[in-house]
DNA sequence: TTAGGGTTAG
């Protein structure tokens, strides 16, 4: 039998009746010895108190506690009992083992309503939407009629599968039965059109409802935020203030997603402002949307002071702690932030990892990055693709593509993302072969490229000198993929044409554009010009990039080095003079080097060879 | 009935 972990308390023996167990065992929160203690006292539970044990093991997802009044059940001789059983599959539900609530389900004669209720539940929270829509079928099939909780779980089923038809068929069957006015009824409708991306059609469900509370606005808010619109969003809690509703937990982690997706950092501080009052600002899931909201606002400041004053931390406070440092640039603090977080006894999960591995990726830290992959290996997190996909982008930006091959090799499927991070990585490495070679094993794989993958293609392309490759791509993209070119697109296609020569075209090409040029695309024919000798061109390339970026170091540098080149030593002189009185500073380049025998990134021009990071060898 | 942190380029 298993054991139940707490003593059994005296207090708790006092009576068995169904309020004292309620209070006791939910409110009190110390309902684990009640199941276990009440028969060795002589006291002789009866089937509501045991209702309420499992309706307490169930609210806090007590597996093992609800095993164990399983079986005090079937030796009280209480598991006949229909209502005992549908509270047996529904705690098994809850608890996420829906295997066992499958035994008690098949053993049962007939199942009433709220069994079939508790199954379909218990499928959606287990991830598994499919399974409970096709139970709904086999409830109907059966001649079990469903109630309004049956098609909220049905709506929650649809919700979790984005199965819009299936959750309009539910619809339908919900305006015939006249609960589409009913609040939950409506809100789970809400919430479903929300997730399944059709806002239009929540938002009439919303308007026609005769009331809406805090969870219909609430739903409609974070569907907003879900699909992107976090202008709307904001309006709307604008809105739902104004008639009187008051916000509540759940409404401040929406409405502060959506602060973080604008980077609407005023905005964000004076929801924090009404949470204070509120007094829910110290709720440890709020406090996380908090700091994640001051974080990716940029504001580190305010996420430290949000998280210093938080009473609990959990893997996704300190998760939103080390992204924020990541994109801030401070990779180095975001690890410090992992080993502190390790330090206090808090487990990371597999998105704790995607910020680490983010982290070694940014400051190149291979071996940080290395000993990261061992933990992910430990913990079992490699099988996510998110995982996986950082593993493949870590180890390419820390120049060592043999270990990134490995880990892709070693995937069972490759979805763009993973594609993308290797094709970059030789992009970056200036293997144009091996990217060309990928790309095509990409199409055979029928993995569509996107946008992202063109950019890595065109530049690996521009760093090999593939001009005839490149041009192949960039048509491809926009013929065959229809994608439009962007401003990246269009600096990588500028860069590959400068590069092999074609200046003019690469001029053109700029003219061309939809979009206004910004300071790196001057900057790639620039780059061209210098390579080329063309100091009629390069001069007014120069102009224009230090028109938009003033104090742009490498612009003065390129036009510079570009008049040394063509012997222009005296012009040279001057524009290195006017560098210096522009107070535009010169940022060493790092590139990767090898110093007796270690490989790293490292700084090649300031006098001697000299390693930053080394890469040693396996 | 409504909740928090996530991958690829430049």
């Amino acid at each position: 039998m298993a054991h139940c972990k707490r003593k059994p308390s005296k207090d708790t023996l006092a009576t068995n009746s169904y309020n004292f167990a309620r209070r006791v065992l939910v409110i009190e929160d110390i309902w684990a010895p009640c199941c276990c203690a009440l028969p060795q006292e002589g006291v002789q539970p009866d089937p509501v108190t045991f209702v309420a044990v499992l309706n307490a093991c169930a609210s806090v997802s007590a597996l093992e506690e609800g095993r164990c009044a399983h079986e005090q059940i079937i030796r009280s001789g209480c598991e006949s009992v229909v209502f005992v059983r549908s509270s047996l599959v529904d705690m098994y539900g809850k608890c996420g083992s829906m295997q066992d609530a499958w035994r008690v389900f098949n053993k049962m004669p007939s199942q009433d309503v709220a069994t079939w209720n508790a199954m379909i539940f218990g499928h959606v929270k287990c991830g598994q939407g499919q399974k409970a829509l096709e139970l709904f079928q086999r409830m109907q099939q059966e001649g079990v009629c469903p109630d309004r909780v049956t098609l909220v779980g049905v709506l929650n089923a649809c919700a979790s599968v984005v199965a819009l038809e299936e959750g309009r068929g539910a619809h339908e069957q919900i305006i015939q039965r006249g609960w589409d006015l009913d609040a939950f009824v409506g809100s789970s409708l809400v919430d479903m059109y929300a997730k399944c991306g059709s806002m239009e059609d929540a938002w009439r469900v919303f308007c026609k409802m005769p009331s809406q509370d805090v969870v219909t606005w609430t739903a409609m808010i974070l569907g907003y935020v879900r699909c992107g619109q976090g202008e709307k969003a904001l309006e709307l809690y604008k809105r739902m203030q104004q008639e009187g509703v008051q916000p509540n937990a759940v409404t401040f982690t929406g409405v502060l997603n959506a602060c973080a997706s604008l980077m609407a950092l005023e905005e964000g501080r004076s929801v924090h402002q009404q949470m204070i009052q509120c007094a829910c600002h110290l709720d440890a899931f709020v406090g996380s949307s908090l700091v994640d909201m001051y974080a990716k606002c940029g504001s580190m400041e305010d996420a430290w002071s949000v998280f210093n004053k938080m009473p609990s931390r959990d893997a996704v406070t300190w998760t939103a702690m080390i992204m924020g440092h990541v994109n801030c640039g401070q990779g180095q603090k975001a690890l410090d932030l992992f080993h502190q977080m390790q330090e206090e006894g808090v487990q990371p999960d597999a998105v704790t990892f995607v910020g680490v591995l983010n982290a070694c990726a940014s400051i190149m830290a291979l071996e940080e990055g290395r000993r990261a992959h061992e933990r992910i290996i430990q913990s079992r997190c490699e099988s996510n693709v998110f995982v996986r996909n950082s593993l493949v982008d870590m180890y390419a930006k820390c120049g060592s593509m043999e270990d990134a091959c490995r880990v892709f090799n070693t995937m069972p499927s490759h979805d763009v993302v993973s594609w993308n991070a290797l094709l970059g990585g030789f992009a970056m490495h200036g293997q144009g072969k091996e990217a060309l070679v990928h790309f095509e094993r990409m199409c055979e794989e029928g993995v569509h490229p996107d946008e992202i993958t063109f950019v890595c293609l065109l530049s690996a392309c521009s760093h090999s000198g593939f001009v005839d490759e490149g041009l192949r791509f960039y048509a491809l993209m926009t013929t065959v993929y229809r994608i439009p070119a962007k401003l990246e697109h269009y600096t990588c296609m500028v860069d590959l044409l400068g590069r092999a020569g074609h200046l003019q075209e690469a001029e053109n090409m700029i003219q061309g554009m939809p979009c206004k040029p910004n300071a790196a695309i001057w900057m790639a024919l620039l780059g061209a010009c210098r390579i080329h000798g063309n100091v009629e061109m390069g001069e007014r390339m120069a102009k224009r990039v230090l028109e938009l970026e003033p104090k742009n170091a490498a612009g003065f540098v390129l036009l510079s080095n570009l008049y040394a080149a063509t012997g222009n030593l005296e012009l040279s002189e001057n524009v290195e003079r006017q560098r210096k009185e522009r107070d535009a500073k010169k940022q060493p380049g790092r590139t990767w080097i090898e110093v007796n025998d270690a490989v790293g990134i490292g700084y090649l021009r300031s006098g001697r060879p000299r390693l930053l990071r080394t890469n040693p060898p396996r």
